[in-house]
DNA sequence: TGCGGCCTTGACGGTGTCTTGACGCCCGTG
DNA sequence: CACGGGCGTCAAGACACCGTCAAGGCCGCA
């Protein structure tokens, strides 16, 4: 299911966005300013954002910003200013689309859809959503994980964890990396959740959780990935 | 260099996207009906694409139809048609985005730069930050490194180290860079550092520690990474 | 209200890395 | 020929980091 942020300070917008996107069986969490939207991307991971530009606390530019510091979701522009210059700052600043106020709800829809293929595309080519080791497998769209055939309980955060890993096999992904996908970008040196959950992984997963093959440490970089 | 295919078939048009895309250092192709622009589109392996949806020679979604049947290039379309119904067909056939006429020449480069900015993102390099001597490799991007065949294990401190040599190939990195870049700019006169780390990554790397071939020291002034 | 998962947080010991000093070699110079 | 600067090598102590365990808090559920 795709989970969708709606940003926006007026309520009527946001009911309508929200029944309209839940009708279609979108997951509609919403924020009324900016704070709680950057909070919100950080905690609820959305697929998709739908910011408007005219927030009561900060300059829509800098919620922009916020998020496009640790996350390239896709963000969709609302905006009831229709000046060429505040669309190319919006866009430059990292948004993805502008649609300007008052919007046709279809043609909304069609724009949020190729901003989901887009994102759908990206994710699927680098792992499949299936993979194996000698050990154990993963499946990471069905969200079943089984050890020697054996099916295994993974807790929600394990699997942020486990799917930050497996997106990229063989390659080094950084401490900060990990948190900040896991954890959000707040929690930058918490490197002890990073420990704790690692061993609860490795538990899970490997054949001898004291001398793992497949989730290494890099003393003071970060852990790998090893198909 | 970003590719750029543009598929219009009035003159007019395309001279302005050509002009004003070659100004900024894009490089661009022209086509002005549909079987043209399929052809080119594979032929030329363009980045972006920018279509207009009135040509001579077919439907314009039957276009996007015929470059998604094998390729995501983004396409961005360009119309004069401004119903909901026509961007709703554009964008679910495949297209990205959807531009009316008359359109504002920065806002098309605005959207024109996000698509492209999607597109590197998506990419990620695999290729850029690897390369390979005689006897080792060095995956930057990875953080993996190997001697003939064999994985070697590199503390950060020799990883830093080893990407200020690298990242400038057959040139001499002096001392006082060296420093700085690796252990910060409160370091400029600790030389033994440079000795000690120098000796750990020869004898990580090079075949014979005691002759280096790839990694030169120019006495009195620095060090040099031969490819 | 009590119970069970799950997440957070702190403490501890062991291992590997970094820092630092000492020593010897080579080479250019006086 | 003696000397000194620059470099490579080695080893030992200090230190950071990691794995592990366990206790406490929060929340949903019975």
């Amino acid at each position: 299911m795709t989970r969708i942020l709606v940003v926006d300070d007026e309520p009527q917008i946001v009911r309508a966005l929200v029944i309209n996107l839940r009708a279609r069986r979108y997951e509609v969490d919403a924020a009324y300013d900016g704070t709680t939207a950057l909070r919100m991307a950080a905690d609820r991971h959305p697929d998709v954002v739908l910011l408007d530009l005219g927030l009561p606390d900060m300059d829509g530019v800098d919620v922009i910003a916020g998020i496009r510091g640790w996350t390239r979701v896709p963000i969709i522009v609302l905006s009831a200013r229709h000046s060429s210059d505040e669309k190319v700052e919006a866009l430059d600043a990292g948004a993805d689309d502008y649609v300007t106020k008052p919007f046709a709800m279809d043609e909304l829809l069609a724009r949020l859809r190729a901003a989901e293929r887009r994102r759908s595309d990206q994710e699927q080519e680098p792992s499949a959503a299936r993979l194996e080791t000698d050990a154990f497998t993963v499946d990471l769209a069905a969200k079943k994980a089984s050890r020697h055939g054996v099916d295994v309980r993974l807790t929600p955060t394990e699997w942020h964890l486990l799917e930050a890993l497996v997106r990229n096999p063989g390659r080094l992904v950084s401490q900060k990396q990990l948190l900040r996908d896991v954890w959000g970008p707040t929690y930058r040196t918490e490197t002890n959740y990073l420990r704790v959950y690692m061993a609860q992984l490795r538990r899970k997963l490997e054949d001898d959780p004291t001398r793992p093959r497949h989730f290494v440490t890099e003393p003071g970089m970060g852990y790998r990935f090893e198909p």
